[in-house]
DNA sequence: CTAGCATTGGACCGAATGGTCCACTGCGCC
DNA sequence: GGCGCAGTGGACCATTCGGTCCAATGCTAG
């Protein structure tokens, strides 16, 4: 049981230097990249220093942690807000295609599954707070499709969490070929693609 | 016009050693990924030397750049060879569920595609040579998609571009979630998804 | 006021690693 | 048989960067 040695701070002067240290690699992280991440430049940018991180964290490795659990926190909360509206399949449609509509903005790569690669061969703390990431993720999409279900759109022998991985791996693999691509249809088709899976589980009306 | 400054091997000797050079760092790359390949290492492996790797490589990118040509060679070769034998949609289905099997035996991320995230950030060159690899794979899928069209199996409407480019995003987002999960059920299920889309557009017989 | 702990600054250390350099070797050619 | 270039060995250099350390500085309770 390793357990997190990492102290928390114990004033509130304490707590303010290491929220902001986290907020600031969180920023780091999502601009350069986890393994880009410089603790130097982060520490001056955080107007910190040395013996703060190592006072606050055990090492890299747990300053990393916290900056990603810290932004995996800030993208599902968006992520939640987002899907909890969803009750129809013309919602999901509509919701979806908006988030292809911003994702074609930057075409920088889906926010956890930039870190969850990084983080395959990385850290086990670290790696474990993205693939609970993405699971939670998976489960805003179940709970709106079991709420499309029950409102009669899908039939009922639609398993919400299978279309909710084959929806999540549909956008994962059309945010991934986009950005490699540099061209947001790749996204859009498949898109595209994962919504006429889950439509061909519709209700039929007679 | 950066030319590639590169030196050619002028010798049977120097090609023998430069193919060495690249093979194995080609391996290393497969094996901990392009910003884990350390230049000691591999020359040390490919009994090799600075001298000889700065002979004939402008600089470690340079190395890499031709690692990443070879490994995308060896790659490409493996699923033309699997994609050129499919001319219906049941041997589309086989040869995709085979290509499963196989994945579900490592998960280790599709070797495209991680070299591909690994390079979004980086050189250019080698960036290009992955997304030209991409291109491929996909092209064979698309002239697989033609043929089954041709053969009556999908209708006229139905463009074999879109739909490659709809059953890659299925592919990789399956695999990249497959092998952050550890499981095989992501890719699974993606496959199916993007067979059922590709099916969606299936010639009805009447 | 002062002991004591949390917090902080920042010099310093050492390993890792890409890159440079020069001397040496092999070999084909005249 | 020695000139010259391709090829080679490997010591050496410079830098980057994570991590260590200790002295200095708030702060707060008694």
């Amino acid at each position: 049981m390793r357990d997190d040695p990492d102290p928390a701070p114990k004033t509130q002067r304490g707590r303010a230097s290491r929220d902001r240290l986290v907020e600031v690699a969180a920023r780091a992280v999502v601009a350069r990249g986890i393994h880009q991440l410089r603790l130097d430049e982060v520490l001056s940018a955080a107007g910190s220093s040395k013996s703060q991180m190592y006072h606050y964290f055990q090492d890299r490795d747990g300053l990393v942690e916290a900056a990603v659990t810290y932004r995996c926190a800030e993208v599902l909360d968006r992520l939640a807000a987002v899907f909890e509206s969803v009750g129809s399949l013309g919602e999901l449609a509509s919701v979806l295609t908006a988030f292809a509509d911003e994702y074609a903005e930057h075409l920088a790569g889906c926010p956890i599954g930039t870190l969850a690669s990084e983080l395959t061969s990385g850290p086990e703390p670290a790696r474990r707070v993205v693939v609970d990431a993405f699971a939670s993720w998976e489960s805003f999409l179940a709970r709106a499709l079991t709420r499309i279900r029950d409102a009669g759109e899908l039939r009922s022998d639609a398993d919400p969490s299978t279309l909710a991985t084959g929806l999540l791996a549909a956008l994962e693999g059309g945010m991934f070929l986009s950005q490699v691509r540099r061209d947001a249809t790749p996204l859009r088709v498949a898109l595209t693609a994962g919504l006429g899976y889950v439509h061909g589980f519709r209700q039929e009306l007679d």
